[in-house]
DNA sequence: TTGCTCCTCACGTCACGTGAGGTGGC
DNA sequence: TTGCTCCTCACGTCACGTGAGGTGGC
């Protein structure tokens, strides 16, 4: 027989636990001393198995309590054929926070080794998106009604919305006359059906808060001209540094990048 | 400026969630009603970005607070990174969960499929395993002290100890003679760097409690006798049915399995 | 006696969830 | 007036964790 500490030793589950899974019904020791000590038995190392697997698996102890209770090998047999579904899903949806984690890493590593004050052209890697619809300005409706849709038709579809945002501008013209109004939006998605290409990208940045630009438009048009090179292709607005790394809204690092030839 | 319930249900984060985040300080409304409504901003969709995906990956508010309060590009790098440890951990220990769970699950259908009154030579998958170490019997300590090893063993390889565990007898004839002292256990691991073979089992069942074999030795000697069969190699015990899936002790449903020539 | 493990309350905690009772604009 | 959304307490809940005060065997 073991005592409670040795018994918790060997399963790794908590003394505490122990005890409260006796209160609540779901786990008795095998039997108790004179001394009203609990007394576990070898076997129930394995018989706390299911337990210790249903409860990683955050099911409610009441469940597992039922389930236990009237057990057969049907019904648990049910039980894990809806947990293999359940797991499926939970990796999947982890495989997701984790591609969210590297976008963001990646996007904040780019922003500190960013030198602001240049503006450069760089080589750069292909971007995986997912575009959103064509924003609308028409109406006077404000800025943020397109966001608005592109954020309800991404959820509807399912895309996590927890992925890093950027503004998508159809070419140097239009970003040139509204710098703060893109054609859409996209999110930064590593499984995007859509792509930034990778190129020869003029790339420049400037600080400020979301659509504020300064004079970046007019600082690459010049740099273009000046080295005779031609800008084509949609224009990339992405905040390297935002509300997610930065609490002065008046810091945020906006990185803009347009193909060059 | 979006209601409560409207920045609820763009974000997916509920309702009364939003005032518990407000009260604690972690995250506040851009701004309040003269009526004291809570009035979200639009920008406030994404401000609530590393919340979100920090509160998935079970980051406890108080951290997230503190965070988010003093964060700089180096400090959120940091937790990023971090983060991306603990993700391929987690994913790691799930896929390992989900292992353990397919694992009783094959047990179980094996059992549920089982005509469990015949003996019979059937053509089985190799199976992959973890063999623990020698079981000594002698000094007439318990049948439970190999048992204690074994799992004290398991734990400090950092071994999951949730995965199915089986009897192993080095031949037929240590079966025979002490069929409820197995020469070691093991445990059923997908990812095992043992494994029983595939081959032709000569294959039987019994119920009852842990070490009982009833009269199964017998049987299957004597069908081996019968048809002319030579049982060599290992013999395998495992639980089909255990206190996993039933509730009465003497309804077990092992399985016996040995090659045969 | 000392040290150790165990016990039983009772209360704390974490991150919300759930009414109850009331307000305010169309 | 009705229906709707919002508000603020206050208390509930889930699965434990944490002492406080006491027991019992070597």
């Amino acid at each position: 027989m073991l005592s409670i500490s040795k018994f918790s030793q060997l399963t790794g589950i908590c003394r505490s636990t122990l005890i409260y899974y006796d209160e609540i019904g779901l786990f008795a020791p095998a039997s108790r001393g004179t001394n009203n000590y609990r007394y576990y038995s070898h076997q129930q190392i394995i018989t706390v198995n299911l337990i210790n697997v249903m409860r990683d698996l955050d099911v409610p102890v009441k469940v597992i309590r039922e389930l236990v209770r009237k057990r057969t090998p049907q019904s648990i047999s049910v039980l894990l054929a809806e947990q293999e579904r359940e797991l499926k899903k939970k990796i999947h949806w982890l495989r997701d926070t984790q591609n969210i984690i590297l976008t963001l890493h990646t996007l904040l590593e780019s922003g500190m080794a960013a030198d602001e004050s240049r503006i450069s052209v760089c080589e750069t890697d292909k971007l995986r998106i997912i575009l959103g619809p064509e924003n609308d300005f028409g109406d006077g409706s404000s800025f943020y009604n397109g966001f608005l849709i592109f954020c309800a038709q991404a959820k509807a579809q399912g895309v996590n919305l927890n992925y890093p945002i950027g503004g998508y501008f159809d070419d140097i013209n239009v970003f040139l006359g509204e710098p703060s109004r893109p054609t859409r939006f996209f999110f930064i998605n590593p499984e995007g059906s859509e792509q930034k290409p990778a190129g020869r990208y003029l790339t420049g940045y400037t600080r400020g808060y979301y659509g504020q630009t300064n004079d970046l438009p007019e600082r690459m048009k010049a740099y273009a001209r000046r080295h005779k090179l031609v800008m084509e292709g949609p224009v990339y607005n992405i905040y390297l540094f935002d509300e997610i790394s930065i609490s002065d809204p008046n810091r945020y690092l906006l990185q803009v990048t347009v193909r060059v030839v």
